[in-house]
DNA sequence: CGCCAGGGTAGAC
DNA sequence: GTCTACCATGGC
């Protein structure tokens, strides 16, 4: 089915998998899993073309075709005259997505210190040994496992699955238990009225207010920013704290960085922050 | 502020 | 082949 997208928009294997570490190319499609179900995508004239049992309006959410880019660009711009139209000139065609929360938040759990295709890797090491499989047209994938499936494994089967740092396994465990009682509730967070700085506090700490050990401000910026919908939360890893020191001269902590750019750049900064990463990483 | 925590991997040789 | 530095970090 074809889906048109309102401005220009081209999916590449890169920039998707920078911020959902899981779409795969073969030939000319990308497959992927989206509300569920197993679907593949190309670029066809003004838009895409999709496959698969998720419903159209699922992929247009998820891809965020029917956005105003043009707005957000045109505002960009004026925050920012130096650095933002040539960034805006090579990057024009893509999104910051909108996937699942559980699967975001899953995936940026596993992120710490590892490159992207490290993460892939982990999250394909999850999905086979506790993921369903879904297929198309003969194609099979495992989907992530859901929250309530991740709470009940076994500890050793989750360890032997070398997520990396060690303490890895156990804050998945307790946040999966966490998401699946609906303690930690990701689809109330994603609900536009749910402030940015109220949805990073939960995603940070459990509802005693004990912090979840390996989410800080970062990983929680990314879910907000990547499945939530909080486009002016703004993740600064090494890579945009590098762009920031380079083209702007700042310096100082992490957390006054991401304060300038939430003062620079405001409701946008999110989209500014995936711009600064593409162009830094590559 | 400094340091440390697996483990895969890209890049140098 | 193998040695090394580094990685969408956070906690102490």
């Amino acid at each position: 089915m074809h889906l048109s997208a309102r401005q220009p928009f081209r999916l590449e294997c890169g920039w998707l998998n920078a911020q959902a570490f899981r779409w795969k190319q073969e030939g000319d499609w990308l497959y992927g899993i989206v509300d569920g179900a197993l679907i593949r995508v190309c670029n066809a004239d003004g838009g895409i073309e999709f496959e698969g049992d998720a419903p159209a309006s699922a992929v247009e959410r998820y891809f965020r075709l029917d956005e105003d880019i043009a707005a957000v660009h045109d505002a960009l711009r004026e925050a920012d005259p130096e650095h933002m139209p040539r960034l805006i000139k090579d990057y024009d065609h893509i999104r910051v997505l909108r996937q699942d929360p559980w699967e975001c938040l899953l995936a940026y759990i596993c992120s710490p210190r590892a490159k992207v295709k490290g993460i892939s890797k982990k999250l394909d090491r999850l999905a086979k040994e506790f993921g369903d499989c879904r297929a198309l047209d003969g194609v099979e994938y495992r989907a992530l496992p859901s929250a309530q499936r991740l709470a009940d494994a076994a500890p050793a089967d989750l360890k032997k699955l070398k997520l990396g740092l060690p303490h890895i396994p156990k804050t998945i465990r307790e946040v999966a238990a966490d998401v699946h009682a609906c303690e930690l509730d990701l689809p109330r967070l994603s609900q536009s009225r749910v402030p940015h700085a109220e949805a990073r506090k939960r995603l940070k700490n459990d509802r005693k207010g004990n912090g979840y050990h390996g989410i800080g401000d970062k990983i929680a910026d990314c879910v907000c920013l990547f499945s939530l919908g909080k486009d002016e939360a703004f993740p600064v890893d090494r890579h945009i704290g590098a762009a920031l020191e380079r083209r702007y001269g700042l310096g100082g902590t992490l957390t006054s960085k991401r304060k300038w750019a939430c003062a620079t750049f405001g409701k946008n900064a999110g989209y500014a922050g995936q711009l600064l990463f593409l162009d830094q990483h590559g």
